[in-house]
DNA sequence: GGGTGTAAGGTCAAAGAAGGTCATAAAGTC
DNA sequence: GACTTTATGACCTTCTTTGACCTTACACCC
């Protein structure tokens, strides 16, 4: 069932999270002949899996001696919505990016894993489906308002 | 009696039924072999048979490591979301009456305060507002899809 | 310092592998 | 015979995987 996307993706989170310093180096050649797969699959994974929204950060360096650079963001989770509000959601909002930052926040256990279902149950596309003005600008005006909720301090 | 719809519902509860989680992974083309029949079928069967008013919930994905994901719904008939769902079948929702729901919903300890006040702030007039077709309209199937969600037994 | 060879990684389009939808045919039911 | 439920097939959308071709960095030589 797993598919290879999803077994490279657990392969580096598990390195990931075994490194001191927040950060691996990797070479894609390397990864790709781990998996037998072509090294544009490594890409692959990368743009789907380790976005900023899922908090990664990923660089990287070409010719001889290159390599990846996959970085965890580590936010303090005091700023980690207002983040999140001002730099990742805008005015638009696709369903990708919304999951992935609701994944991100239950990683960081600011959301606990109700809380996420329920709001990704309102911001799927067939929740959201057939609205005006364009759902993707809805998403972002109810991610906010939910995440600003989030962060009053009658909450704690 | 044993018409192929028939003998497929039973098959994918007879599975859900030993199922711990309270869902099962599935996938369209092999059950459609299993059967011999068409994979659309397999829709039909999940689209009459396992339906929230029936207590399932099916989620999917498409493309290379596809899946069908039933999910039980715990249905007891007289409970308060229950009753709360009935009364949103095919209705529009107003915000006061969103709003006094939760409010029970809370008071019976079926949400904490963090889910009743991110579901507030989603069903809020300024949340959906100046929204084609029709903020009631919009509201009601928001709200059913919140409370489905609340009823899924994987999140117990 | 300027070619140039080699060793990386990047991009993009197309093929493949799922599941979804919808109109229509077939089978039951009354 | 009319209505409802079931079944199929053609066509669509989404997600994954691959391969051909491109760009960048370094090393080495002259």
């Amino acid at each position: 069932m797993a598919n290879l996307a999803d077994r490279i993706e657990e392969y580096i989170r598990q390195i990931l999270a075994g490194a001191e310093e927040g950060f691996i180096l990797l070479q894609r050649g390397t990864l790709a002949n781990i998996f037998s797969c072509a090294p544009s699959q490594i890409n692959y994974v990368l743009d789907t899996r380790f976005t900023v929204e899922r908090g990664f950060l990923v660089e990287s360096r070409r010719g001889g001696g290159g390599y990846l650079r996959i970085m965890r963001l580590e936010i303090n989770p005091d700023g980690l919505i207002q983040h999140a509000m001002r730099q990742l959601i805008g005015d638009s909002l696709s369903q990708e990016r919304a999951y992935g930052l609701l994944e991100r926040l239950y990683e960081e256990a600011i959301l606990t894993l109700r809380e996420r279902e329920i709001m990704k149950a309102i911001l799927a596309r067939e929740g959201l489906g057939g609205i005006q003005p364009g759902q993707d600008i809805i998403r972002a005006r109810l991610m906010k308002r939910m995440l600003t909720t989030l962060c009053r301090e009658d909450l704690e």
